[in-house]
DNA sequence: TTGTAGGCGTTATCAC
DNA sequence: GTGATAACGCCTACAA
């Protein structure tokens, strides 16, 4: 067994050298139809013995359509982006997909691009975590609908109707505000670190995407809830694409003597530019400023104190995701209303009381 | 323009529609051959009317190859091998070429599996992050040579020949030693995170990764280096698998009363162990034990003290892996060397002079 | 149970 | 410059 050929071997070649037909031998490697065992045999047998390789792109050409998902990321470097990708390719796989992964950096021609060589290539739906601020009509047709089965990851596309899989941001945040409020903090700030204007901005920038929309929504709601007034210059949004305009943010919101002693950061990014902030300016953390976070990195539990954190279900969103566009695949209409996974609010030390 | 039909328009509908035969539509559309630029605007305008889109499953059936590489890796959401997808997928990009994904989880059958669905596929090449202590000889052929274009990635297979991409971990841990050394340390333990056999070994396992065991022999280079005795009671293995077994390793090495003044983290996950272990052992990093780290993890910039680290050149080892994989494909041999890239000793205070 | 033959959507080789 | 026509490798009526 296992001659291997140079990779031109073909059905027929198994066919002649078994002495059957190409559709006998098609009907015993593919595994269907009426054969008899020992004609089966004798070919799987030949086959593996020239090293037959079925050619899937003919398959899929011939049968009208393949088994490969395509997901569009915005960053595959992004931790939360990283272990959803993961989350995605496992489930895909265990459900029989197979995944084109493309990577935009938040670009809208990248993401356009993506999707036509995705469509040329008959992927057979789509996983999207669309660009921020871009227009996404390439994953549309004019009557609304999308082209393919499609569903978004991690971001709403207001006003479009397409499956959505998200986290519940908006009520985690509210969550954390209420926590901290519940330990006697009144001044309490954020920073948001999604946004794509550059440098630090000190208003919600347009195009904000769902997810950082939905947390500065819940921190307003969160200060409500707790009959708070949100102050304007204890809010800030600081740039994704800058590596240090997340610790620029956290300076300007730290380094005033109007200070708050608690603040939201919306990713982990700015968490820990607000730790570097913290080092900087001599505050300690804990005491002087109480801190939540968003998503669990893991170097959240080794500092001291250890960090708050909002923990997003990544995998459960990848997973999720993939679900939902086999469900699709398989002929079951788009889901109308997002799916929302719970996050969950882990409570370390530095989610002090006020002192 | 663009009424965008369900998907079933083909270069006959398209030929037709523009009242050419489908060789001159194909000519039109594939910008190639002697047509009048007259009726290839006819024919661009109508394809587009149409909603055409080119069928790159018939395309690659027809000219018996894909644009398509598979990558395979052993754990998308290890933040190493995140970075260095990303990179592989962007210069993929650039150079033409759309990137299969599979995820192996260090599992040699996911790894055949994923293999094999990817040569069904007709990948043009393989970038491949062997999994650890499995056999790989689904990548080659009796005669030795690979059955495809195929970059390792990360790790080397000896006794392999195959193209192979990696950075100097052998000489930046024997540079991290030196620098230790240099500062007056005489007791330097070093904790391997990359094994495969479960909890905390005192031996260096078999079927450690090439990646690693570079690392332990650059080790015990740097302590030949200063004339320093290796210690087997200071070199501990942990498994990568289980999330604890680096921070018990971490509290074996750094809770006797006989412990190193320094410590090498072979990767970043380990420092981050060590650094906990620190914390619940009341030893100050940089005055009771002074540590440098595999990998420029970004937290480790915001610890007090800043966490000296060797900083691998992750992007770059992507990139490298794909321009050698399509330069393989492009018909030049594969690389007969391993491609080393440099890596680069961040000195920060964590690496202080023994007291 | 097996074989024949046609076609999936392309591209490429011929003629004209 | 353009048009028949034959592949590419596979699946699948339909016929035997």
């Amino acid at each position: 067994m296992s001659e291997g050929g140079r990779g031109g071997v073909t059905i027929v070649d198994v066919a002649r050298a078994a002495q059957v037909s190409t559709a006998t031998a098609s009907r015993a490697l593919g595994g269907y139809g009426r054969i008899s065992a020992a004609t089966r045999e004798r070919i799987l047998a030949v086959a593996d013995d020239l090293g037959y390789r079925p050619n899937d792109l003919a398959r899929a050409v011939r049968v009208g359509r393949s088994s490969t998902i395509g997901l569009v990321v915005t960053d595959l470097a992004n931790p939360f982006f990283a272990q959803a990708t993961r989350a995605v390719v496992d489930t895909a796989s265990a459900l029989g997909h197979e995944v084109l992964i493309a990577n935009t950096g938040e670009d809208a021609a990248a993401e356009r691009r993506a999707v036509r060589v995705f469509v040329e290539k008959r992927v057979c739906g789509l996983v999207v975590v669309p660009a921020a601020g871009a227009d996404h009509d390439h994953l549309f047709r004019p009557d609304g609908r999308p082209h393919l089965p499609l569903v978004l990851l991690d971001r709403r596309l207001p006003g479009r109707s397409a499956a959505t899989v998200i986290s519940d941001d908006l009520g985690a945040a509210r969550e954390a505000v209420g926590l901290l409020a519940g330990r006697g903090h009144t001044a309490i700030g954020m920073i948001d670190g999604n946004s794509t204007v550059p440098g630090v901005a000190r208003d919600a920038p347009a195009g904000l995407v769902s997810a950082a929309a939905d947390r500065v929504e819940g921190f307003l709601a969160g200060l409500r809830d707790a009959g708070l007034e949100a102050r304007r210059d204890w809010m800030l949004y600081a740039t994704a694409a800058e590596p240090g305009a997340a610790e620029e943010a956290a300076l300007t919101l730290l380094g005033s003597p109007d200070r708050p002693t608690a603040v939201v950061a919306n990713n982990s990014d700015v968490a820990l530019a607000v730790v570097m902030a913290c080092n900087r300016l001599g505050l300690a953390i804990g005491r002087d400023v109480s801190l939540i976070g968003f998503d669990d990195a893991s170097w959240t539990r080794a500092f001291t104190p250890a960090i708050s954190v909002v923990a997003r279900p990544v995998a459960g969103l990848g997973e999720a995701a993939v679900r939902e566009l086999a469900a699709q695949i398989g002929g079951r209409p788009a889901a109308s209303e997002p799916i929302v996974l719970p996050n969950r609010l882990v409570d370390r030390p530095s989610a002090a009381p006020r002192r």
